[in-house]
DNA sequence: GCGCGTGTGAACGCTTTGTGAACGGGTGTC
DNA sequence: GACACCCGTTCACAAAGCGTTCACACGCGC
């Protein structure tokens, strides 16, 4: 996930703490400018704005989001409890609010449900390892970039060996894990997915599966060699 | 203004009172029967769901609601911190939500800004998707700006798709999500379905919907890769 | 060099999905 | 009440996709 825009910049320790606590990348942006000059290549996934310091900065910086060329959503603002008889709706400024002091979990919860409600599945559930990227959610597959286009089984394959980099698994170990636990084939088959997979992966990537003479197939580094 | 739907009846003090003082009137409702019993002539205006010592009936009653006839807007459901983990995003059960305790002006802050955004947001609710849009109030759809004359099972099944674009569904998932929760019925009613929306869209727009081989379908493309 | 283990290409056959058509419940009309 | 129409569902068949298997080639280690 691309990191939240949040402001001001350093933001109070209570909010970059829960960020940090609930798995959310983010950059601090201390004005205007920073938007453009520290935005992501895939644009700002969200906003998270403290309007308890200095409101007036925060929804002048909430009004500069929301005139953007692309519109960011969602924008979640930080307020106090004084502050909640002010808020001003009209301008449709924010998308939702969260009040001082609160706790992590409510923190996380909004973004949650923002996230979910613009359509942005929250926290895709991704499998990384270096350049490759397995998009639990949406099924696809890529690696620096580029779309792989797998099938079901080798979308299985490589998403179990991913999740293990570095272990050493036999054809019937992975006979069972990926294929399933009472599968009696061939143990051939695997070494033909493998095979296909090195294929997609490219030759550049084709050494992301290892052959691990007479045990099996090895995914990344062993972590004991560089 | 029209007494909002509050569940469970009676409601905590800690609610009725806060509505009282916030000059909201209410009506506190005990089942689903009373929801259509005791519905004022022009409709609830919005409703307010205490879960906390009964989250199963409240659950269910947001759901009964959010499938009613006409569809209740907007949802406020009051959590515990306890609670705030397990919340689960995915139904939309909710529009917003309040965690215990809370402060009368949270309260009237959050049901100000959920009868700003669905009250007078004057845009009609939209789900759009490139070329696609749906209007959510007029049950009109559009692609390329040529109206698409669909049936119900189709606008819904298109509309749930297109709100959560380059996800996967099972067809299972799409039977219980768009059919409703205890269908059951043949796998294959998704295909022909989603056969007779692929054609509907035209053979330009047909890959919006992608068969995703051996899991379900998928509509529009994920975000993180292009 | 020999044997075992693995890579490779191709073919087979099952599973999954697309497609056309028919069925049946529900609703409105005459 | 009979009829026609719409639409969701189901069925049967066709087509495509994909996993599996086989046969053979290659290469490493003993």
């Amino acid at each position: 996930m691309e990191p939240l825009l949040v402001f001001p910049d350093p933001p109070p320790p209570v909010l970059s703490q829960g960020l940090d606590l609930c798995g959310y990348p983010w950059t601090g942006v201390g004005s205007e400018a920073d938007v453009e000059r520290l935005e992501p290549v895939d644009g700002w996934p969200g906003a998270v704005i403290v309007a308890v310091t200095d409101p007036e900065g925060a929804f002048a910086m909430c009004r500069s989001i929301r005139k953007g060329d692309i519109p960011l959503d969602p924008v979640l603002v930080i307020v106090s409890a004084e502050q909640l008889v002010d808020l001003d709706m009209r301008e449709d400024l924010f998308d939702d609010f969260c009040v001082l002091p609160f706790q992590t979990n409510e923190l996380d919860a909004r973004l949650r449900h923002l996230f979910h409600k613009t359509g942005r599945g929250a926290r895709p559930e991704l499998v990384e390892y270096g350049e490759l990227a397995l998009n639990l959610e949406t099924y696809q597959a890529a690696i620096s970039g580029r779309p792989l286009d797998l099938t079901y089984m080798e979308y299985e394959l490589l998403k179990f060996l991913a999740s293990h980099p570095g272990k050493v698994f036999t054809r019937e170990t992975l006979l069972s894990r990926v294929w399933g636990y009472e599968y009696y084939g061939g143990a051939r088959t695997v070494d033909v997915h493998v095979r296909r997979l090195r294929a997609k992966l490219g030759e550049e990537h084709a050494g992301l599966i290892q052959t691990v003479r007479s045990v099996g197939y090895r995914f990344g580094q062993s972590r004991w060699m560089s």
